[in-house]
DNA sequence: CGGGATTTTGATTCCAATCAAGTCCGGTGG
DNA sequence: CCACCGGACTTGATTGGAATCAAAATCCCG
């Protein structure tokens, strides 16, 4: 397991590495506006290193600054699986006890901002202007989870991947071709599959000319409607 | 489809029905707590009655005073997705937006307290005094909607159903036997597998004697060990 | 340019879905 | 009280889609 070693940085990633044309290394205006008005503490990490692990304790909550990050449980026979990819701006950390029930990992390089909870029973944060955004964070998440839920649950495997590629490239927005920062067996272990299934869906997309696939990490979505109607 | 006739009624059930011994008739005590400080007004609702419907105006959050509710999502081509089965005292109607994303359904006959939202931008109810438990129960909403979501990919039949009873038996809690008031569709719905399949499964966990069927709706879990060995 | 990891493709197996009968209740009416 | 009906549930036979096992191709990165 990685040493807790440098991990706490005092400044952002270096402009260039932001300068490359990956969105996800862009740190987003509202994670901006959430670092610049607080103290937060700001860590960086390197890709697949643990950022928090499931049964920890859960001392802090957050926020993203650059780069992705999953979330994720293992089961004790290797199973994996991804409960979500987060990107600048988005929030992790809300859990009801004292304890971590999922782990975190970098996907890409990324630093995240870290809000400390305080000590008590019920949930708070030391930094009180930041509670009243903490219910719509939560409501979010629930949203989230929930429609990740229903992908999981008696869907192709056509219908998960094509939802999966849709809804990554709204959020990655960077128009009708986007990048994969994670790996097949991240969208595989996502998406309740395996990475041969994701492959040969893809594969199968491409040949159905709903996707173009210039390298296994780029994809251009030909028909967005087409995908979209995977979904339902 | 139900007219929405008689569903606003100013009292509880009648005490017959709570005597039943169905312990999801009873409203629970933090229900009654909830409902006994406010002016939350009641409705009652008979089986498969629609309570909210997803894609109707979300004006309210709902707290179960007693009986079992179904909150799902219809897909276009028939299939059904179980989110959550609420018990009393559960709250349910947490909506980032101003529309259901899920419909809400009575399983057996229910009773729930209705809190009305304020118009606006941001979540929060009209009855402020409740806004600080909203965190805590969105919290635990996303906790379970997680583990639902943990229980949908990549895991077996045997291992989702040996999952349902444990969590179900835990939760409706009377000891070794327990009730089921939904339907094996129900069941099937919400663990994304079909009735025939939640049938085979309890017949080979009877088989296995690590459960009793003494009838389709009453099951004792002879061996809770070993059922909760499949999560996991 | 090489070498390892990642990804794709192919052949086969297996689990759960589907299709198709039964069986078991719970309620109703004769 | 019992025959009957209809819905819920169980069981059986077969199919189908994704997993598994296996190997080839491709992409990086030094």
């Amino acid at each position: 397991m990685p040493a807790q070693i440098s991990l706490v940085v005092d400044r952002l990633p270096p402009a260039a590495a932001i300068a490359r044309a990956r969105p996800w290394l862009k740190d987003s205006p509202s994670a901006r506006d959430f670092v610049s008005r607080g103290s937060a503490p700001l860590s960086h990490y390197e890709p697949d290193q643990e950022i928090f692990g499931e049964g920890d304790r859960a001392e802090a909550v957050y926020k993203i600054v650059s780069g992705v990050v999953r979330t994720c449980r293992f089961l004790s026979d290797g199973r994996r699986q991804i409960e979500a990819f987060l990107l600048p701006g988005d929030l992790m950390g809300l859990e009801a006890g004292a304890v971590w029930t999922l782990s975190a990992e970098a996907v890409t390089d990324c630093t995240v901002a870290v809000y400390r909870r305080r000590q008590g029973e019920s949930f708070s944060l030391e930094d009180e202007s930041l509670t009243p955004q903490l219910l719509s964070y939560a409501m979010r998440s629930l949203a989230r989870a929930r429609s990740h839920m229903f992908l999981l649950g008696r869907r192709s495997a056509l219908e998960k991947v094509a939802t999966f590629l849709v809804n990554w490239s709204d959020r990655a927005q960077n128009g009708q071709s986007c990048t994969l920062p994670m790996t097949r067996q991240d969208i595989a272990d996502y998406l309740g599959l395996t990475i041969e299934t994701v492959s040969r869906t893809l594969s199968q997309l491409e040949r159905d000319k709903l996707i173009e696939l210039p390298s296994a990490r780029e994809i251009r979505l030909k028909d967005r409607e087409a995908l979209r109607e995977f979904n339902i």
